[in-house]
Order: C-alpha cells, then structure tokens, then sequence
DNA sequence: CACGGCTGTCGAAGCGCTTCGACAGGCTAT
DNA sequence: ATAGCCTGTCGAAGCGCTTCGACAGCCGTG
C-alpha cells in the first residue's frame, strides 16, 4: 500500500505539499504539482479512505436508506437507487446502502460513528419515526418522499396531489363520469406511505370539485386479485368507465380482465395509470400515464444534499410537476345507449 | 462526539479496557466490563468509524456493484441487493453501492482507498474485464454470476446449464418435440452475459441428447416486440408446441398473444418460465417455472465472503441447483391431428 | 532601500482508535 | 517456598491523513 509519505519523498517534497496538491486548498507551483501528479500516477496512490475520514472528519460518503419491503415499485426504487449512486459518484460521493430493516436505528448508527456525512431516506411514511432524530441530528439529509410534517425537512417527491388531480381532469374531459381507482396494496395504504395517501387526496378532492364519483380500491397485484377487485368494482358502479391505475402489478391484469369482460379499451373503458413509462409503454395496451420520474428523483435528491454538505442550500421541498402524457388507452366515453 | 477516551475516563479505566472491551480480543472481568459498558451507554457512545478503519485496516464495509443497466431482471437484482444488505449487517458489515459505470476502475479505487475490505459483483460477463484486477488484488470478493474461467474466483450462482436442461427434460417428458426458448434481449447475448448463454447451452445440449429441435429467439420485452418474435417462431416452425422463457417482460405479452391467436395454454402450447416466484404466480396463467433463488444467492454470497474474511473458505464455486415447479401452464403435448 | 504583503512550502500536531508489550497480582505445580 | 503461568489492566506507539501556523524568498511600493 503506497501512503501519502512515500509520494512526497518520490515526489521531493513534504507531505502537506502532495495534501494540498490532492485537496486544492492551498496554491501550489505548476512545477511543484505536475512533479507530484507524476509521482501519484507512477506509485499508483490512494489515498486511504479511512485515514481522510478521521483527519478531516468527512467520510464523503452519503447513506441511502431503501425500503426492505418488496411489495410495491421495486423497478421505481431501484432505478432511484442506481440515479442516487451515478449522481452521488458525480459528485466525489459514494453510497452507503441502508435496508429500512434497522429502522431508526440505522439513522443513530450512522451519524453516531461517523460512517456518512449525509442521508437519503425513501418510502417515507407520512409520520416516519425516522424524522425527529432526523431533525435532531445535524447530519444533513433528503428525503424522498413526503411526510405529513415537512418542517425542518429536504424533501424531494413527484406532486402526487397534483398526478391525482391531472388524472381525474383528463377523464372528465373525456366525459367520463364515473371513475373507480385501483390502488397499491391495503398494506401500503396502512402503512400511511405518504405518495399513496396523496395521490388519492388529489384523486378525491379534484373529483368532488367536477362533480365526479369516484371509488378507490386497494389492491395486491396479479390476476386473482384483480379479478375480484375488478368484480366488486362494476357490482358498485355499474356505470364505470374510467380507471385510475396506481399499482404496477395491477395494470396488465386489469388489461387483461377488462378484454375478457368484451369491455374494450379505449371504447368502452378508459384507463390512466401512474407508472414508470416502461410499463406505460409496454403493456398489451399503450397506456395514457403519469409518468414516475425515478431518475429525476434521484438526481435532485442528490444535488440538494450536496448543497447542504456544501453549506448552500437549505430546507426546501422540492415537488416534481406530473405531465401525463395521452396514449392509446384512453377516449371520449361511450354515449349512453 | 464522544470519543473512547471519554468513556474510559467516565468508567475509570484506560482507553484500551475499553477498546477491549468492544472487541472482546482479551479478556476482561465482568466487573470492568459492565462498568464500561454502563458508561458507554449513558453517554451514548458510537467508535467512530473513520479512526477504526485506519487504525486496524477494517472498514467493515462490504462493496457491492451491480449493473448500471435496467434492461434486464431488474426485480432480481433489487432482491439480490437486498439480500445481500440484510445478510452483511447480520455479520456486522454495511455494504457501500458501487454502479457498473465504473467498471474496473471502481474496484480499484474501493481497492486502493481501503475503502471496503471486499467486493461482491453482480451482473458477470463471461469475459468480465474486472476479473483479471480481482485476482490480482488481493481484496476477498465474490462473483454473482459465473465467468468463463473461474480459476482463482469465488462465484455463486444459479446453476443455469441444469436449468436449461431441467426445462427440455420437463417438456420432453410431456411429449413435445419442436421447443422455442424466448431468451433475453439480443444485447444481454451480445455482451455474453453468463447465465444467458449458460441456460442456452443447458437447453441446446439436452434437446440434443433427447433428440428435440430447439430454436432460440432472443427478445426485447414488450407485446410489440414479443409479437414479432412468436410470429417468426411460428413462421419458422410451425409444429412447435413448447416454449421456454427466460425474460421477465416477455411472459406477459407472450401468454397474452398466444391467447390471441387462439392457442390454448396448456392445451396446445405449453410454457415453462425461468422467472422469480413472484412473476410466475402472478402470471395470467400460473406458470410452471424454474425460479430464481435471489435471496439465496445473496445470502450465500455473503456467507462465503465472509468465510473468506475470517480466513475460512477458500475459493469455490456455488452452483444452486434448479428447482421445477410445475403450475398450470405446461402439460401433455397435444396429439397429431 | 527597507518594508509590508504575497506565494509556495514545510513541520508538527493531532483526528480516535487498535494493538503490542509490560506487568502486577494471584494462582498452580513442584 | 519458589518458579512459572494465567488473568486483567495499562501505557504508548502508531495507522495515514489534514490543517494550522511559521517562514523563506520574492515582489512592488513609498
């Protein structure tokens, strides 16, 4: 293992010299570095993570916190995990992988010994018992995710209030009256996950504002589960014809069902689901869709942490504006016969 | 920040009592012990992580890379990661997230900085460019995936040869003679991704043996894309009554199509996925399947990374065996008209 | 020409922990 | 009773880096 002591004697200078060429924090002569630069490249150093760590009292490490659960949008998590990683890397940062498993626990251990000098917490709950050490603690932090009380918080989320809203508008548009919602899983609702809860507020009050009837059902994903949402659905209101989907297991399966039943799509039945535009675009039918901008999550994620790490910034909530985007699986309603 | 010699002081002992005590590396009287660990924590201590890794060149920290792309397996991949999270903190390790951007030089920068005392690697190619740095180094790691030559390597996997074999031998026994294997994407061959090609030996190897023709399309997911597969499948061998599927997106449009032209599963095409669990139960048709062991996989990497770390274990290959569950979506192959 | 002010470099003091050798005191074996 | 051996504790020496203050040499200025 090369230290910083044998780059300096290779390099002829002091030690310090190759830590101020390394950091920046102090000018330096051309000839002084480019010797230096040399000689880090020819003795192949690292300089030791641990080491820094200690010195400096930064890790240059960001913790990222994921869900353990498996019951709702892994391609979602996964794609803003991976996004947090590519942007966190950008930025001289590496990611330190957290299950929800240890819970709050995770968040003492964290910022206790040092191991992170930041946080990012998903599937936030709308009242997390992560929060008051968040708030606590002073160790910088994002969440995505909403939770009930955002006061003293960074928060970065899709505008699910508004996805709802844009939803119903374009089904009344459409002329569509009656509108049943097929949801995430009840669990996920009784875990009050904070971009449920609100996607069915904006669902709701935009639909008592235009004057629609509307009617939610949670979900588990798969065809049988479908099915029998699907029946208790038509058996309450015979007269849907427009569908909210937020449940990506849900969507083929309702597809699926709807054709069985000879009801067509976009005819007879219109159908908006809120899903990563792969699914969107994949399925048996193109589907009209707010898109999760996972990506995007993750990128603002990381960049309003790095803010924070970099004394910029401050306590914001950050709320992405949906765009649906009209595809093929949804039109006018059918004119009552 | 409370610091070792804070402890010691406030339990009366020396810093190194109370180092010993946290590690259990001599043996202190039960006295001293629970006097420390009382103060330890009343004041609410955590070492800090930065000052151990330098001191004793541990970090605790396990680094994990997995695939920066999406467009594969993808549920799988979060299953594995998470497994592997959940198993490293049983074992006291985290785990840091490296994306495969990096590619090579990722691992030499966790190598070099000390940054992780060993290395998990996901998404394996058979002529991975990281593995000659792997060998070389002399950091623990263990391969998710296997490689075309594994001298020197930890590798844990599936064994998929005995998949694809398990698959042919299944439908062999049911009496079909023309199988189609829908395989992943085109690119997942091109950058000769192990398992892809290894499930493709294990198929063409037993319809050999049992004298079947076998004929292998690789497909994007989607119904747009799996139509234009089936459609040169059936062009090309219009006898074939056995399909094997090895790619998540291409289950659904494939069951879905084949319902379409009016080809009745299992009646007249039977369908065997390579899938997790979860995909194969949730499917419109519950299908027979070989799953894949995500959890399994990460856990026993874990277990033989940490073997490896402790100084036990040695290099090895793990292959799991396949297991065939058969569901509602493979029977007897029809008979000639 | 002497002075203050830069610029570029160095030395040394830690950062908080682990670990090695030392050793006091009590034990067992001769 | 003495030698030798545990057991439990301590002190001190680092681990490799950052960073602060010091200062040598140089410039331009009054």
């Amino acid at each position: 293992m090369v230290t910083l002591a044998e780059v300096a004697q290779h390099a002829g200078v002091s030690a310090s010299t190759v830590s101020y060429v390394l950091s920046g924090k102090r000018s330096i002569s051309t000839t002084t570095r480019q010797r230096v630069e040399e000689s880090i490249r020819k003795l192949g150093y690292h300089p030791n993570a641990g080491a820094r760590a200690l010195a400096s009292s930064r890790s240059n490490i960001i913790a990222l916190m994921i869900p353990l659960r498996t019951d709702m949008y892994v391609p979602v998590m996964m794609e803003i995990a991976i996004a947090v990683a590519a942007g966190a890397r950008t930025h001289g940062y590496d990611i330190l992988l957290l299950t929800g498993e240890e819970g709050p626990d995770a968040v003492r251990r964290v910022t206790g010994s040092g191991l992170a000098d930041a946080m990012i917490l998903m599937d936030v709950e709308l009242d997390d018992e992560r929060l008051p050490l968040l708030r606590d603690t002073h160790q910088p932090s994002v969440l995505i995710g909403l939770p009930a009380d955002t006061e003293g918080l960074t928060c970065v989320d899709l505008d699910f209030r508004a996805t709802g809203a844009l939803c119903v508008e374009h089904l009344a548009q459409l002329g569509h009256r009656d509108i049943a919602v097929i949801g995430e899983a009840a669990a996920v609702y009784e875990r009050h996950t904070g971009f449920a809860e609100r996607t069915l507020d904006g669902l709701r009050t935009r639909a008592r504002e235009l004057g629609l009837r509307l009617l939610h059902r949670p979900c588990e994903g798969g065809y049988d589960a479908m099915a029998a949402t699907l029946a208790r659905v038509f058996d309450e209101r015979p007269d849907t014809t427009g569908f909210v989907v937020q449940n990506e297991a849900a969507v083929e399966p309702l597809l699926a069902l709807l054709r069985q039943q000879g009801r067509a799509v976009p005819e007879d039945v219109s159908v908006v689901a809120v899903c990563p535009e792969q699914v969107a675009t994949q399925a048996s039918v193109r589907l009209t869709s707010v898109a999760v901008p996972a990506q995007e999550m993750g990128r603002r994620a990381v960049e309003q942490l790095v803010a924070k790490l970099d004394g910029r910034g401050s306590d914001e909530v950050v709320l992405l504006s949906p765009e649906l985007t009209v595809r093929a699986s949804s039109g006018p309603a059918p004119v009552a016969p």
